[in-house]
RNA sequence: GGGGGCGUAGCCCAAUCGGCAGAGGCAGCGGACUUAAAAUCCGUACAGUGUGGGUUCGAGUCCCACCGCCCCUACCA
C-alpha cells in the first residue's frame, strides 16, 4: 500500500488536506500543452473577491470543473482557468466606510479565497490566474481603449447620469436606493444632470450581435439579447415647427401618420426650453424638473398615469398642414429613437390614454374590421385599410408603411429608418476604484489619448477618501496634473475610471498569457486554445456581459487580433442555489449557508457531490442540510469498496460487467449534457450493487470493476477518487487516466419482462428473450392466465406491439 | 404587458421515440448490532403526476384552456 494513502481509515479532511499538498507538488493540474490531443477552454464566470466563497460559487464552479475534469480524461488538453474581478465598488465602500485601502482589502480578500479555491479541488490552472485590479491587466483594459478611440468606436458626449445634490458627486445605478431614488450615503434625492463621459459604439455592431448562427447558446440568452437589442424598421419623419425649424420622430407606423393629432417630445428634449411659449414656460419648466428627479423604472412604471405639459407650441403634420400642439411627457424617452414622436392615438395604446387625458381628437386613420366609421373605444393596433388618409385611403396598411414613406421620402420629409433599443455602452465611472481612462486634456488640443508607450496609467495609491464619495481621482492633484503629450503643456488627465464590465468583457484572452506585455494576449496561444469551447454562468448576465464579450470579440476580429467572430461556442446556464427556505440566500433573510461549515464537517468532495445531486443544474433550487448527509454517506460506501476488497468468489461476473457498462454510458452520457445529478444516481445505484456483490465474483474481475467505477466516480470526487485508486495501489494520478469506454453489446438484456396489456390496460407481466418475434410474444401472452379472462368470448380487433417492451390487445 | 422555466410520494428529484409511474437521496417505519444511544447494515410503507378538456389501443410525456410558483424584461413610438 501506498505510503501517501492515510493510514487510518476513513477521514475526509485528512484525505483532502493530503492530495491537495500531493497535486500542488506534482503540478497535477498544470495546463496540459500536448499538440497531439483535441484542445478545450472550459470556462466558468470569474468571481468578484468579496471575502469569502459562498455556496453560490461552489454550486457555479464545482460542476464546470466535474465537466472540465471529465472532458481531460476522455482525452482533451483542457484549460480551465480561474482569476479575480477585483475592481468594483465593494472595495471602494471598504475604504469609505472603514479607512481600508480598496487594494488592501481586495488583495487579502483574494488571497482568502485562492485558498479556498484550492480546498474545492477544482483543477483550476493557477498558473494562469489573473487579477483585474493589478496594471498588467488593466494596462490592456487601456490599451483597448485606445484602438477603440483610433477605430471611431469610442467617443465622448454629454450623457444624463445620477447626481446627489448635496454631496456634488454623480452616484452608481447601484448607489441610488429607493423607490424614491435617494442617496445611498446622505438620503438627498438624486437628479439627472449631464455630464461628459464616455461611451463605446456598441450599436455599430448591432445587427451582426443579433445574428447567433456560429454559436450554441440557451434559446433563452438568444431572446434576451435579441429584445435587448431591439431592431425596430420604421421611418424618420420631420415636423416642421413654426419658429423653431423641423424636430424628427420615429415611428415604426409612418402608415397612421394622418392620424397624429399630437405631438410629444421627452422632457430632456433639447427643443423644449426653446418653444415652449412665454405663458406655458412657467409650467413646462416645473414639469422638466420633476421628471429629473423620476428614476427610470418609475417613469416606465406602465401602470403610472400617463403625465405631460403642453408647450405652448404647434407641430405642422407633412401629409395635410395640420397644427398639432407639442406635449412634453415624459412617456416619451430622450434616448430611444429622436426623442420625440408623432402621436396617432387611435392606433397606440399610451397615445390614446394621454389623448383621452387631455381631451385631444382621435381620428381613425386605420379601419378595423367592420369598422362604420364609430369612434374607436380604444386604441386600434392592429392591419386594415387606411382611412381619413387622402390620396392613401383604402391601401392596406402594411403597404401604405412604404407607400407613405416614400411620398415623404419624395418630398424630402422622411425616410426609412432603423432604430434599436440598444444604446452605446456608457463606460465612465465616477469611481476611484477601476481601470483610468488614458485620456488628457490639453487646453489647445482638448482630449488627447495617453500615448501607447505610456500605458498604464496607474491608479495613484495614496487615494484620500472622503465620506462624500466623491472620486479621490478628482482630489488628486498628483494624479490630475500632467503635460500634454502634443505640446507638453499643463493639461489635465480624465479622472473618471472604466465600467467594470470592461474587465470582463476579455479575460478570457488574458488567462491565456496574464504576463505577456506585448499585447492583450500571447497570439501562439491564442491560435492553440481560442475560442473558449464550453462556458458556464448565471443567466443574469445574459444581456450585460455575454453582450459586451461578444461585441468585444468582433472589435477584436476587426483589430486583427482574433480571426474568429464569437468568444464562446456553447454556453450552459447554472440555476441559483436557494436558502433552505427556498427563498433567495440573503444576510437580511438569514438563510446563508456558509460552504466552510459544510467542508469541514463532511469534506469537499461531499459537498461538491451535494451541489451537483440537488437536481438538474440549470434549474437551481433549495439548500437541504439534511441532504448532504446521503452523500457523505455514498462517499463512505464508495470508499469502503475499495478500503477492504476481499473477494474470491466464484460467481459468474457476466450481470457485473452488465451492470458496470451500464453505469458507464449512463454517466458518460449524463455528464455530456450536464446531467450531474443522474450521474451521480448512477454511480450511488452502481455503489449499493457493488456492496452486495463484492464478496461473491473472482479478485481480477472485481478489481477491474472498481477501478472503473473510481474513474467514473474520479470527476465527482477527486479527492475520494485519488484516495481509492491509491488504495488499490494504481499508479498516481487517477485524473491523468482515460474515461473508461463500455462494451454496447454486453448493456443488452437477455430476458426482458414484456408487459401485456388489454384496452390499455396492465393485465400482466411475462419472461421473454429479448428478441423475441411479434407472434411468440402475441402467444405467449394469451397463454397467461392473467390475460385470459380479459380476451376470452371477444373480437381481437388489433394486436399492439412494441418490441421488448409491450403487446396490448384491443378487443371489443 | 412581453419572454422563459417549473408543478410527479411528507421533501429534493428520476422516468429514452407516447408503452410497468420510481433510478437515486432525505425524512419516516420495522429489524440487526449495542447495556443504551449514535454511527453502520438489512428490510419496508407512501403518490396515479396542479385543474379541466382533447388526441390515442395507451398520456407524467403531445394539443387546447385554466390555476399556482419562480426568473428575466418592460411606456421602445
Amino acid at each position: 500500500m501506498s505510503e501517501t494513502v492515510a493510514k487510518s481509515g476513513y477521514d475526509p479532511s485528512y484525505i483532502e488536506r493530503r492530495w491537495q499538498e500531493r497535486w500542488m507538488e506534482t503540478g497535477l493540474y498544470k495546463t496540459d500543452e500536448d499538440p497531439d490531443k483535441p484542445k478545450h477552454y472550459a470556462l466558468t464566470m470569474l468571481p468578484y473577491p468579496s471575502g469569502d466563497l459562498h455556496v453560490g460559487h461552489w454550486y457555479a464552479m464545482t460542476p464546470s470543473d466535474t465537466r472540465a475534469r471529465f472532458m481531460r480524461m476522455n482525452g482533451h488538453r483542457v484549460f480551465f482557468p480561474i482569476g479575480f474581478d477585483a475592481f468594483g465598488l465593494p472595495a471602494e465602500n471598504a475604504a469609505i466606510k472603514r479607512g481600508i485601502h480598496p487594494y488592501k482589502w481586495t488583495m487579502s480578500n483574494i488571497e482568502n479565497m485562492r485558498g479556498e479555491l484550492r480546498q474545492m479541488g477544482a483543477m483550476f490552472d493557477f498558473d494562469a490566474e489573473i487579477v483585474t485590479c493589478l496594471p498588467e491587466y488593466y494596462r490592456w483594459n487601456q490599451w483597448f481603449f485606445l484602438k477603440f478611440l483610433e477605430k471611431g468606436l469610442a467617443y465622448r458626449k454629454e450623457a444624463p447620469v445620477d447626481w446627489c445634490p448635496k454631496d456634488n458627486t454623480t452616484l452608481a445605478r447601484e448607489q441610488v436606493i429607493g423607490p424614491d431614488r435617494r442617496c445611498e450615503r446622505c438620503g438627498t434625492p438624486v437628479v439627472k444632470k449631464n455630464l461628459a463621459q464616455w461611451l463605446f459604439k456598441i450599436t455599430d455592431y448591432a445587427d451582426e450581435l443579433l445574428d447567433f448562427s456560429k454559436i450554441d447558446w440557451p434559446e433563452r440568452v438568444e431572446t434576451a439579447q435579441t429584445n435587448w437589442i431591439g431592431r425596430s424598421t420604421g421611418a424618420e419623419i420631420a415636423f416642421e415647427v413654426p419658429g423653431y425649424g423641423p424636430i424628427e420622430v420615429f415611428t415604426t407606423r409612418p402608415d397612421t401618420l394622418f392620424g397624429a393629432t399630437f405631438f410629444v417630445v421627452a422632457p430632456e428634449h433639447p427643443a423644449v426650453e426653446k418653444i415652449s411659449t412665454p405663458e406655458q414656460a412657467g409650467e413646462v419648466r416645473a414639469y422638466v424638473e420633476k421628471a429629473s428627479r423620476m428614476s427610470e423604472i418609475d417613469r416606465t412604471d406602465v401602470t403610472r398615469v400617463k403625465t405631460g405639459v403642453f408647450t405652448g407650441a404647434f407641430a405642422t403634420n407633412p401629409t395635410n398642414g395640420e397644427e398639432i400642439p407639442i406635449y412634453a411627457a415624459d412617456y416619451v424617452l430622450l434616448g430611444y429613437g429622436t426623442g420625440a414622436i408623432m402621436a396617432v392615438p387611435a392606433h397606440d395604446e399610451r397615445d390614446f390614454e394621454f389623448a383621452k387625458k387631455y381631451g385631444i381628437p382621435i381620428r381613425t386613420v386605420i379601419a378595423p374590421p367592420e369598422w362604420n366609421g364609430e369612434q374607436l373605444t380604444e386604441a386600434y393596433a392592429g392591419e386594415g385599410r387606411m382611412v381619413n388618409s387622402g390620396a392613401f385611403d383604402g391601401t392596406p396598411n402594411v403597404e401604405g408603411k412604404k407607400a407613405v414613406t416614400d411620398w415623404l421620402g419624395e418630398r424630402g420629409q422622411g425616410r426609412p429608418a432603423v432604430t434599436y433599443r440598444l444604446r452605446d455602452w456608457l463606460i465612465s465611472r465616477q469611481r476611484y476604484w477601476g481601470t483610468p481612462i488614458p485620456i488628457i486634456y490639453c487646453p489647445d488640443h482638448g482630449p488627447v489619448p495617453v500615448p501607447e508607450e505610456d500605458l498604464p496609467v496607474l491608479l495613484p495609491e495614496d487615494a484620500e477618501f472622503t465620506p462624500t464619495g466623491e472620486s479621490p481621482l478628482k482630489l488628486h492633484e498628483g494624479f490630475r496634473n500632467t503635460t500634454c503629450p502634443v505640446c507638453g503643456g499643463p493639461a489635465e488627465r480624465e479622472t473618471d475610471t472604466m465600467d467594470t464590465f470592461m474587465d470582463s468583457s476579455w479575460y478570457q484572452y488574458r488567462y491565456l498569457s496574464p504576463h505577456y506585455d506585448e499585447g492583450p494576449f500571447d497570439p501562439a496561444e491564442g491560435e492553440s486554445w481560442l475560442p473558449v469551447d464550453q462556458y458556464t454562468g448565471g443567466i443574469e448576465h445574459a444581456t450585460m456581459h455575454l453582450l459586451y464579450t461578444r461585441f468585444f470579440t468582433k472589435v477584436m476580429r476587426d483589430l486583427g487580433l482574433v480571426d474568429f467572430d464569437e468568444p464562446m461556442t456553447r454556453l450552459f446556464n447554472q440555476g441559483i442555489i436557494l436558502g433552505e427556505d427556498a427563498e433567495k440566500m440573503s444576510k437580511s433573510r438569514g438563510n446563508v449557508v456558509n460552504p466552510r461549515d459544510f467542508v469541514n464537517r463532511y469534506g469537499s468532495d461531499a459537498l461538491r457531490c451535494f451541489l451537483m445531486f440537488i437536481g438538474p443544474w440549470n434549474q437551481g433550487g433549495p439548500w437541504d442540510g439534511r441532504g448532504i448527509e446521503g452523500i457523505a454517506r455514498f462517499l463512505r460506501r464508495a470508499y469502503s469498496l475499495a478500503a477492504s476488497s476481499e473477494s474470491s468468489g466464484t460467481a459468474d461476473p457476466k450481470e457485473m460487467d452488465r451492470r458496470t457498462a451500464r453505469m458507464v454510458k449512463k454517466v458518460t452520457e449524463d455528464l455530456e449534457a450536464f446531467r450531474f445529478n443522474t450521474a451521480l444516481a448512477a454511480l450511488m445505484e452502481h455503489t449499493n450493487y457493488l456492496l452486495a456483490v463484492r464478496d461473491r465474483v473472482g479478485e481480477a474481475e472485481w478489481e477491474d470493476t472498481l477501478r472503473t467505477f473510481i474513474l467514473a466516480l474520479a470527476p465527482f470526487a477527486p479527492y475520494h477518487a485519488e484516495e481509492m485508486w491509491a488504495l488499490m495501489g494504481q499508479p498516481y494520478s487517477v485524473h491523468e487516466q482515460g474515461w473508461p469506454g463500455w462494451d454496447e453489446s454486453l448493456i443488452a438484456e437477455e430476458e426482458i419482462t414484456l408487459i401485456v396489456q388489454v384496452n390499455g390496460k396492465l393485465r400482466d407481466r411475462i419472461e421473454a428473450p429479448a428478441d423475441v418475434s411479434e407472434e411468440i410474444a402475441r402467444d405467449l401472452a394469451l397463454a397467461s392466465a392473467k390475460v385470459r379472462p380479459h380476451v376470452e368470448g371477444r373480437e381481437i380487433r388489433k394486436a399492439i406491439y412494441v418490441p421488448g417492451r409491450l403487446v396490448n390487445f384491443v378487443v371489443s
